[in-house]
Order: C-alpha cells, then structure tokens, then sequence
RNA sequence: GCCGGAGUGGCGGAAUGGUAUACGCGCACGACUCAAAAUCGUGUCUCGAAAGGGAUGAGGGUUCGAGUCCCUCCUCCGGCACCA
C-alpha cells in the first residue's frame, strides 16, 4: 500500500468537494431537525488566517460533520466582514482600491479555508460591502432612525488622532483606541448616535434567556451596568434653576457637604455666560479648558490626586436639611454618567473624602461606625435629623421620598456613536436639506452606493472623504425638491456584522434582508463561537440591532444568538502571544505543506480544552500526525470474516460514545484521545473486522476529514464517508468482559480483585475477603459496614 | 477595588464524589541497522531494600471515600475601573 501523503490526497478531495454542488448545504424547507451553527466571520486582512482561526474553524467543523451524519439539517455559513478601516489604511499606504485589496484578500481567505477542508457552505457566502448586502445594512438603519433611536447631535466623543477616527466607547480600552493603541482625545462633533441606551434594561435582562459563557455574560453586565439610585435635585440660592444629581446612597444626604459638576455639565454654559454672582468666571474657563485637552490617560493617570474649581459666590441648598453647602467642578466627576453631577459625601466616599480634605470642606459622618472615615459601608443613620435610628436600608426609601425623588436606574452604558469619518464604510442614507433638516433617502432609493473615489485620505478637518465628491454630495431633497446634501459620515465597522447571521438564512433576497419563512426555520442561531473581544462590541450591538428587529416585527426572535462559546488563543510556542516582533508566529500554511491539514485540525483539537489559552507545541503536532500514519497503515488489517474480540468490541462501542458526547459538549480534545485508545486497541489484533474499521472512520472524519474520505475509498466501501450515517451505539456491546475493582480498608485502597462486570457485592466481598492484603488489615474485626459501586470499588469499613 | 477563569508529572493535559496522573509529547533502555533516521517493544510522580508511606497552590471542614463539595487564604491569566 501506498504511504500516507496528504499532499496528495488533501487538494484531491479538497477539489472534489468545491465541485460538489450538494456538499454541505443547508437546505431551506427540510423536515429535518436544524442545527444553525456559526463562527464568526473574519475581517478579510492581508494577513491571512492564522491559528487562531484554525482552531475555531475546525471545533465547530466537527460538531457540524457530525450532526450532518446523524441526519441533520445543519447551516455552517461563511462571509467576509469585509469593510473597515484596516482595508482603508492598508489601500491608502499602497495607493491601491480598497475594493480591489478586499477582494484579493477575500480569494485568500476562502483558498486558506478551502485548504483545511472546512465544510462552510458556499452558496450562502455573504460580503458587507457588497451594495446588494448593504442595501440591507441602510435599510436597518432607516428603520432605526424612523423609530426614534438614531439621531444625530452635537456632542464630545473619543477621537483617535492617528486613525482620523471618532470611537464608540465601546472602541476605547483603557483610554486607548481599540484598534491602534493610541490615547484618544475628546472633541466636539455632529455624530449620527444610536440610542442603544433605551434597550439597556432589556439587553441586561435577557441574557437569562441565553445560554452565553460566564465571562461573556458577567462583561455584557458589567458593561451595561445598571445602578439603582436617586435622582435629587439641589436648589441654588437665590435662583429658579437646580442642579439633579444621580447617587446610590441617598440614605446619606445629611451627609453631604458639597456638589461637584463634571466639566461638561451643560450648567456651566449658562453660568459663565450670563450668572453674574460668579466671581471667578476665569479661572472655572481655564479649567474646563484644560480637562478638554486632556486624553482620558491623563484625566486618570492624575486620579489620585483629585483637582477642582470652587464655583465662588455660587451656593447650592442641601434639600434634606436647608443647609448652604459649596459647589465645585472637578474632573473626578464624569459627564456621561447620571446627571453629569454629583452630591458629595466626603464621610462615607473615599474620593469625596480625598477631595475634601484637599479643600478643606467639612466633613459630616451620618452613618455610625467603629471604623475610620471614609466609611462606605451600611449602618445605622445618626445626624440625619429625624432619620436617625434608621438602617441604610431603610433610609434610602424614607429620604428619597423625603425629598420629593423616586429610586431609579441609571446605567454606565451610552448610545452608540455611529459615525465615522471615513470612506470604506456603508454610507449613512440620510439627506440634509436646507429647509426640511434631516431627510431620510426613500426606501427604493436604496443602496446610497459607496462612490469610487480618488483619495482615501482621512481630513484633517475630521470630515469623510466622501465630502469632497460634491457631485455626490449635492442633492435635492427627497421631500421638498429643493437643494441638499447627503450625509458624508459613514457607518462604523460593527454596522454590517450586526445582522449578518440573519442575512446567511437568505442571502440573495432583493426584496427583503431575509425572507419570513427562512428567518423563522433557522433562527435563533444555535451555537455562537467569538472572541472575548467582542463581548461589549459586536455581540452588544448585535443584540441590540436584534431586539429592534424583533420589536418592529421583522425578525420572530427576542435573542440572535441562543448559545455563545469562545475558543482560547493559541499562544506562540514559548508561550507568548504570536506576534510578529518575537518572532514566534505559527503560519498555517507551512504546517499544512509539512503536516497536512488533517494533522493541524487534529492536533488543534487535541492540544487542550478548547476555551482555553494554549500554548503550540510542533512537538505536540508530530505525535498526530505518527497517529495518522497508525490510523492509515491499519487499514492494511481490514478484513472479512473474522472473530470479533468481545473486549475490543466493547471499547469500539465506548469509543462511540464518548466521542459522540465529547463533540456535543466540546470536548474535542478528549474525543480525539479516544480516537487513540481505540487505535491502540485495533493494533493489537491480527486482523480489523472492516465494520469496525469504518466506525473508526467516521468518528475521526469530524477531525480528519480527508485521510478518512480517502480511506474510505482504499479499502473498498462504495459511496463517500461523508455521506455515511454516524456509528450507532449498541449499549449491550458495552457490557460483559471483566473489571478491575479496587478494594479499600476503611477507604484506603489495599488491593483489585478481578470481577465480571455488573457482579454483584456479594461476589465481589467474597473475592476480596480472600485477599491476603485484605484479610491483614481487616485483621479480625468483624466488617461494620460495606459501600460497594458497581464495577468501581468495594470500601470495607471494620468494627 | 469589582467581576470572570485557572492552579494536577519534565511538558500539553485526563479523571459522573469512587484505584489521581488516561491520551499525547519528552526522556531512558532494548529490537531492527555497518550506522543513523523512521518504526516497533519496555519503562518513566515521589520516598523506601521491602512492607508501606507521601503528593492534585496552602490550611481547615463535610464524607466510608475529596483534584472534584464547603470555608479561609495565596498565586497566575483575562475583563472593567474616579460610574457617585
């Protein structure tokens, strides 16, 4: 027989498949039971896939071989997230399209995936700049503004000053643009914004009716972050007007010395413009505008040492008990949150407390503790008037309402700003026209298609590209006749993946993004697999876009995703993140050229659990492949009509059933173990009954696709594995033959008797008391007690 | 600080509360070979001559029996973070 070389036998198959126009489709309408499987699809870069990918790609490859084969109506789609601003950057620096480099890297991408043999189906491949895609994306869009959740304002966000961007806050990590790393900063623009807000409480809510991994639930909460509070509003002396502050700890008012604003509080305008008690409107000038230049680094590397303006001649009024109390400005106190303005309680808040120490603002206890001050912690009310006596608690209902306020929730979540200034992006279907303001473009009109243009250079001015083609630019106003111009913003990258899983259930519809039927057969998708990364990004907005959809009755389900799971990264072999400058990046085509992909999907399967971070270990690698080989030289041992061994039968039948669980539950790592059990078990005997040899087969294939699809042939079955119904399990084959049950002394293990399997207590207690090991220690007590589990372990506990 | 996850051989790791270290890698020895590679076989937690004892980050607890459950800590990784 010939060697193994997947060099040979891989692109043979690999081709074989493409042509294929039935292999791995999903078909729309079946009376099968459906199985929406779906890894997120890949930002088309000029990096190619890496391991990473590999990874993912492959687990969810296996669970998809398998459901097909066991009768499964199973969607496994793929599609290019093909606009954004890496694309941009990269056709700026060369001068080239980004249309062009997208589709070049596209034809990467799909060659790289088609190479590792991952069943995707290609008839559903969708594109995000493609405009028949896009059409939809506007459309989305449209829907969102005519029901009151897009808007766009005046407003300060994130700006990334190398990418010429402005930043949703869910781009900004750490202070730093997600993408670049570089501090962002805050400026003024008119944004597009999205009011993802409106759904925060059902967007929190809801992710009891998933099934996500912890850690991606715990970050979706702590993004969105609901606090319950008070709102109270604090009067200022001789004024109409009051300032609202938003705290969790209305129970100390009492305690409150002093009122902070944020510096963009929207009071200061009017303060410095026309109150003429303000007696230092200069310096409260000179502070605002410092904090405005200042990167959100900065704001927060000087946190611990906090910095104010007193608001001179400015006196608000403690509504609890009427007593005059100062007002600051400080940049502690952020803008977007609650009211943007805070009550001050120096006693019970460790900043507070730092602040009024720093200027010598009184402090008030009115929570009674034995420890130091700052106290945060609950207690007994004392100072608080007629309060006193009363537990946090209780306080926080009878002060709030004491004061004319109600408990409500605010949330750390802000709306989504959705604009960019760029051009490899959908453009934002709205029109602006002199006299009707802000002009939704028809429906019909649809796709606003990106123009070509000759520059993709960001301005300076912080304005799209697009601006400059005016010929686009200039329009009429699809309302009044009368002139005006298209929005030159485009959509942000998270646009067209918020609802591509929808698109995959129908991806050639023209006349609605999926059609009601489709939508309704495969919707929710089943299994969701991404990355951490996208926690409080994609799969946020995603969620939202979703929900909206449902509301406004286009989609029929309150959730996208039913169950979400994330694969581990793939270190470098030194244990570090790959990366370029170390040197340690693992490229998968030259594994593929020196193992085969059927060695680089299974040993990615077999190198750990799967939701862990592992490092990669080519030594690891050679053991999978010399276990191919094992795999490939045994088929020489097929035979007909041969004894069967009654114990290597039984552990075919186990191996049965743990591979088929272990795929279900994601456990690749120990199925493809099993596979090398049962391999090991073959091995030994003269010849390989060749049913048995086929289940071996077809529970590998899910891993090994190709070598199994050629063995298949080699050793005479007719059809294709892949079109072969998974292994049944006969649950009778797994009994009989003979145990091994350790026998314990008062649950020390002193030695194994032999037993046939299911032997009963009796038997078992019979054989161990014959034990010379056994008998020492029992000594001659007589036996209190027995525990037995079947076919485990016999515990005897003496008198 | 808050939240999430994880600590088991030389390494990756396995283990429905039931013989800890499966499977793979590495290593050692042996076979084949002039030799090497490849392949095959045997061995491989630790102390002990043995009988036995000790080990799953540390310390307690529950249990006939704990890597697994409970409590108190420690360490590492990841996320959020002046959110009132």
């Amino acid at each position: 027989m010939q060697e193994y070389d997947p060099k040979a036998i891989e692109p043979k198959w690999q081709k074989i498949w493409a042509d294929d126009p039935s292999y791995a489709r999903a078909g729309d309408g079946s009376s099968k039971k459906k199985s929406y499987i779906l890894v997120e699809f890949p930002f088309p870069s000029g990096a190619g896939l890496h391991t990473g990918h590999v990874r993912s790609y492959t687990a969810l490859d296996a669970l998809v071989r398998k459901r097909r084969a066991q009768g499964e109506n199973v969607l496994y789609p793929m599609g290019w997230d093909a606009f954004g601003l890496p694309t941009e950057s990269y056709a700026i620096k060369t001068g080239r399209n980004p249309h062009e480099v997208t589709k070049e890297n596209i034809a990467v991408y799909k060659k790289q995936m088609q190479m590792l043999g991952i069943s995707f189906d290609w008839s559903r491949e969708i594109n995000t700049s493609d405009p028949n895609y896009y059409k939809w994306t506007q459309w989305i869009f449209l829907q969102l503004y005519k029901n009151d959740l897009a808007y766009k304002t005046r407003t300060t966000i994130n700006w990334c000053p190398k990418d010429k961007i402005g930043l949703a806050n869910e781009e900004v990590v750490g202070g730093c643009c997600e993408r670049c790393g570089t501090p962002v900063e805050k400026r003024e623009r008119e944004q597009w914004m999205l009011a993802i807000t409106k759904y925060a409480q059902r967007l929190y809510d809801d992710l009891d009716i998933v099934d996500f991994i912890p850690a991606v639930t715990a970050g979706q909460k702590n993004w969105i972050a609901p606090s319950k509070g008070a709102e109270i509003e604090f009067k200022i002396k001789d004024q109409e007007s009051g300032i609202k502050v938003f705290t969790t700890r209305p129970d100390t008012l009492f305690g409150a010395t002093y009122l902070v604003l944020a510096p963009e509080h929207e009071f200061l305008q009017s303060l410095v413009t026309s109150h003429k008690s303000l007696e230092n409107k200069e310096e409260v000038v000179r502070y605002v505008e410092q904090t405005k230049t200042k990167t959100d680094i900065e704001r927060q590397a000087l946190g611990k040492e906090k910095t104010g303006v007193k608001l001179e001649g400015i006196v608000a009024i403690n509504p609890a008990n009427g007593v005059e109390i100062p007002m600051f400005i400080a940049d502690y106190v952020l803008g977007g949150y609650g009211t943007g303005a805070i009550m001050a309680v120096p006693a019970h808040d460790e900043r507070d407390f730092d602040f009024a120490k720093k200027y010598n603002i009184p402090v008030v206890q009115v929570i009674e503790t034995s420890e130091s001050l700052p106290y945060s912690g609950d207690g007994t009310l004392i100072n608080s008037g007629k309060f006193d006596g009363l537990s946090t608690e209780e306080a926080k209902e009878k002060i709030t309402k004491h004061v004319g306020s109600a408990i409500t929730t605010t949330y750390r979540l802000r709306d989504w700003v959705f604009s960019r200034q760029r051009y490899w992006g959908e453009p934002i279907p709205m029109i602006s026209c002199e006299k009707c303001g802000w002009v939704p473009v028809p429906e019909g009109e649809l796709p606003v298609v990106l123009p070509p243009v000759e520059k993709y250079e960001p301005t300076d001015s912080g304005d799209s590209p697009l601006s400059q083609m005016h010929e686009w630019v200039n329009t009429t106003c699809p309302k009044c006749g009368g002139k005006a111009k298209r929005e030159t913003d485009v959509m942000p990258n998270w646009a067209g993946s918020s609802w591509y899983y929808i698109r995959y259930t129908d991806p050639k519809n023209n006349e609605a993004l999926a059609d009601k039927k489709n939508m309704k057969e495969w919707l929710p998708v089943d299994l969701y697999n991404g990355g951490m990364e996208h926690t409080t990004l994609h799969l946020l907005y995603s969620r939202f876009w979703h929900k909206f959809l449902y509301d406004i009755g286009v989609v029929p389900t309150l959730e996208p995703y039913a169950r979400r799971l994330s694969h581990g990264f793939v270190l470098g072999e030194d244990g570090e993140k790959m990366s370029k400058s170390l040197g340690n990046v693992v490229n998968p085509d030259e594994v593929v050229e020196r193992f085969g992909a059927d060695a680089l999907r299974t040993y990615e399967m077999f190198m750990g659990p799967y939701d862990q971070m592992i490092a990669w270990s080519t030594n690891g690698l050679v053991g999978i492949r010399r276990f191919l080989e094992r795999v490939w030289k045994l088929s020489e041992k097929v035979a007909d009509d041969v004894d069967e061994s009654l114990d290597v039968k039984r552990v075919l039948h186990a191996t049965i059933k743990k591979v088929s669980g272990d795929i279900e539950a994601m456990k690749f790592n120990t199925a493809v173990s099993s596979l090398m059990i049962l391999t090991n078990s073959l091995e030994e005997l003269p010849f390989v009954p060749r049913e048995w040899y086929n289940t071996l087969l077809l529970l590998l294939a899910p891993f090994a696709p190709h070598i199994t699809e050629e063995l298949w042939g080699v050793i005479g079955n007719t059809g294709r594995q892949h079109e072969a119904s998974w292994p049944a399990l006969d649950e009778e084959a797994l009994k009989g033959g003979s145990v091994m049950i350790a026998v314990q002394v008062s649950g020390k293990v002193r030695g194994t008797v032999e037993a046939s399997r299911g032997a009963s207590e009796e038997e078992v207690f019979e054989a161990a008391k014959a034990m010379p090991a056994v008998a020492k220690w029992l000594g001659n007590s007589s036996v209190k007690r027995r525990i037995y589990i079947q076919d485990r372990i016999l515990n005897i506990i003496p008198e």
